[in-house]
RNA sequence: GCCCAUGUGGCUCAGUGGUAGAGCACACCCUUGGUAAGGGUGAGGUCGAGAGUUCGAUUCUCUCCAUGGGCACCA
């Protein structure tokens, strides 16, 4: 065999008389790093490959080491073959499927007799933290598919028998740990002491295959981290996460409250109420600059509305019906079908187009009981929601003033971390081919006009048509989608909506569906996680409480919060026979940005003394200048509070 | 809808086969106190709902409802 040369990062380049692995790479290199090696990259590809990968003449290759983030796959993988050893160590009787690595982890599936007890996962996490220091080194072996079968089969492994089938290969990969072996793709480590940190997190069922006409599994969510403070850093996100809970918030911050009678329809309080119509107001005010008309449409409707527009064939089971003198209502879903309903009332010609209506109605989704989720997912919702009709040829300026417009809300929000997604045509799908690409490539053209980057979701268009999703990133770095825009050729066709053209005859105008905040309950939700609770003054329920020191002071607080509630400050004046401190604790838990205290100093030269909730505190800030800068700082929708930068 | 867990005063949680307790919040009293909890007294719960086992159930069993972790769903 003639040379088979093998490229590094640096460039240089390593010779070999074989095909050598991931390893011997390594091993020519140095035995430290040989030791370090978990995994390695080739040929620029990020997806990480096993160690004991054979490399081809003339391949790219960038070794993984320990440490690394991407070392993190393998380790996971791996650290998911410990935990199927652990648990049929223990539990013999349980069926191994498949346990994939996912973000920030992994889980594994069984096939289990019995479900996994907190306790179990206790016993679970000791087993596995003995496999670990027991150290034992990973194996690889290439058996013959018939080979796996019958070894399965006989071991009564009938899930890995079923994926081995599936495989339809000639030859399967078995990776061992001791007489421990599980069929896999890897990568796995050298040996399982590499796996620095694993953390048993808790049990779900889950189906096989994902498909609910399957069999349950017990499924077990675990992770693992290179070493042990990286796992403490990864435990203290979780925690992190759990205080930011929006449903923990909205509940400590007295915004929403929730009913047994009402599943899934939150109540907004005097509090949260505020927010939802600040936020609503918002909204508004960008309707009228982007050239929107607001409507009010019906909530309930015959049912005939949604066989016309195909909800009553696809979407049933989630709308709420009832029967009226035998007649079929259906309270509304969404308002699309009644805004063609409304689109129709009028001839519209040409010069009416673009047609932007937008409609704050209340929705309802009979939603499945186990789909409910706090404020974002919910039976009962207001979505910013509006409807253009357009030319198609008015698609390219619609799509980008929809961008502009939701640039401007995320911004002002201080939601700026978003990525945007382009989901192109599904197999299954209505409308010509012609007007998919064109709709398509009008998308992505009105993105790059933007310079806006965006990913491409092969195939996960809508059937009526390509649609543009928002993800907003949140301050913990999680995804959220929020806005929304898509493209629809079937509703005007299903309600045969038309308008007259320059050359004065019918056409069929395009209809898009789009959305910034999504809705407001969702967005609220995801808002209060992003904030932390701790929202911008226009956007907070109470923006101002006024403390007294003592009741001689009472005068100059009342006649203050009269002064700030003229300026539409929405203030408090917190007068109760109580030390400052106890007052204080109170606003800042409910995360009131601006708190002022009054004594003898404020009184004497007509000054306030401000509290920020990051703790500072500006003492003797003119009074005057305080309610005008305020004011400022509410009416431009400031993300900050004047007194911090 | 499915698997598992949970459900005790407004909130957070303890506890028991013999009908219940704490802290906070609330009410009243004392305290007039400068940046995250001053002190005292008191009121408040048929222990998620229904059925069963039992002499007796908040505690055990079953069903239902709701919530939580996931799965599936989100035309």
């Amino acid at each position: 065999m003639s040379n088979i040369r093998i490229h590094l990062p640096d460039k240089s380049i390593k010779e070999f008389e074989f095909e050598p692995t991931v390893l011997q790479v390594a091993e020519s290199i140095g035995s430290r790093l040989a030791k370090d090696t978990l995994g390695a990259q080739i040929n620029g590809q990020l997806e990480v490959v096993d160690l004991r990968t054979v490399l081809p003449n003339d391949t790219q290759l960038k070794i993984i080491t320990k440490g690394s983030d991407e070392s993190l796959e393998v380790v996971r993988h791996s650290a998911a073959h410990v935990m199927a050893q652990a648990v049929q160590d223990i539990w013999p009787e349980v069926k191994v499927t498949i346990g994939p690595v996912i973000e920030n982890g992994f889980f594994y599936d069984f096939d289990s007799p019995f479900a996994f007890t907190p306790e179990d996962l206790k016993k679970l996490e000791k087993k596995v933290n003995h496999l670990l220091k027991k150290n034992e080194v990973v194996t690889k072996e290439i058996w013959s598919t018939e080979k796996a079968i019958e070894t399965f089969q006989k071991m009564g492994e009938t899930f890995k028998v079923e994926i081995i089938k599936d495989l339809g290969e000639e030859e399967v990969s078995i990776y061992k740990q001791g007489d421990w072996f599980d069929l896999c793709r890897g990568p796995h480590v050298q040996k399982i002491g590499q796996i620095k940190a694993v953390k048993i997190l808790h049990t779900a069922g889950a189906y096989w295959r994902g498909d609910e006409n399957n069999p349950q599994l017990q499924r077990i969510y675990a992770t693992a981290f290179n070493s042990k403070e990286d796992l403490a850093e990864h435990l203290k996100l979780l925690e992190e996460a759990k205080k930011r809970d929006h449903r923990k918030l909205s509940k400590d911050l007295g915004l929403v409250y929730n009913h047994p009678f009402a599943p899934g329809a939150p109540f907004f309080t005097e509090r949260g109420s505020i927010i939802y119509n600040e936020l609503q107001n918002y909204m508004r005010e960008g309707y009228q600059k982007y050239g929107y008309h607001e409507v009010i449409s019906p909530q309930i409707f015959d049912n005939q509305l949604y066989e016309k527009s195909g909800h009553d064939a696809n979407y049933k089971e989630n709308i709420f019906s009832t029967n009226v003198s035998e007649r079929e209502f259906s309270i509304k879903p969404m308002n699309c079908p009644g805004h063609c309903l409304l689109y129709g009332a009028t001839k519209k010609s040409y010069r009416d187009l673009p047609w932007r209506i937008a409609d704050f109605g209340r929705l309802h989704r009979n939603e499945k009981t186990g789909a409910l989720h706090g404020l974002t997912r919910v039976t009962t919702f207001c979505q910013d929601d509006a409807h253009i009709f357009c030319r198609v040829d008015q698609l390219f300026d619609e799509i980008k003033s929809f961008m502009i417009f939701l640039d401007e809300v995320y911004n002002k929000l201080g939601m700026s971390n978003y990525k945007i997604f382009l989901s192109t045509r599904p197999e299954k799908r209505v409308g010509s081919d012609e007007v998919w690409d064109q709709a398509e490539s009008v998308l992505a053209k009105a993105l790059k006009n933007l310079n806006l980057d965006y990913t491409v979701n092969e195939g996960d268009g809508a059937f009526y048509g390509p649609k543009l999703d928002i993800m907003f990133v949140d301050a913990l770095k999680r995804p959220w989608q929020l806005g929304t825009l898509q493209c629809d050729f079937n509703m005007p066709n299903n309600f045969d909506l038309k308008y007259v053209g320059e050359d004065n005859s019918t056409h069929q105008p395009v209809m898009i569906h789009r959305a910034i905040l999504g809705s407001l309950e969702r967005f609220i939700g995801v808002y209060l996680e992003h904030t932390a609770g701790r929202l911008p003054t226009w956007l907070s329920p109470q923006q101002v409480v006024i403390m007294n020191i003592t009741s001689s002071h009472d005068e100059y607080c009342r006649n203050l919060e009269q002064e700030l509630k003229a300026a539409g400050i929405r203030v408090a004046y917190d007068d109760r026979n109580e030390k400052l401190g106890y007052k204080i604790r109170e606003a800042q838990l409910k995360q009131i940005p601006y708190m002022i205290t009054i004594g003898d100093q404020e009184v004497e030269n007509s000054t306030v003394s401000v509290r920020l909730l990051t703790g500072v505190n500006k003492n003797g800030y003119n009074k005057t200048d305080f309610i005008t800068n305020l004011k400022n700082e509410v009416n431009n929708k400031n993300l900050r509070t004047f007194l911090e930068n």
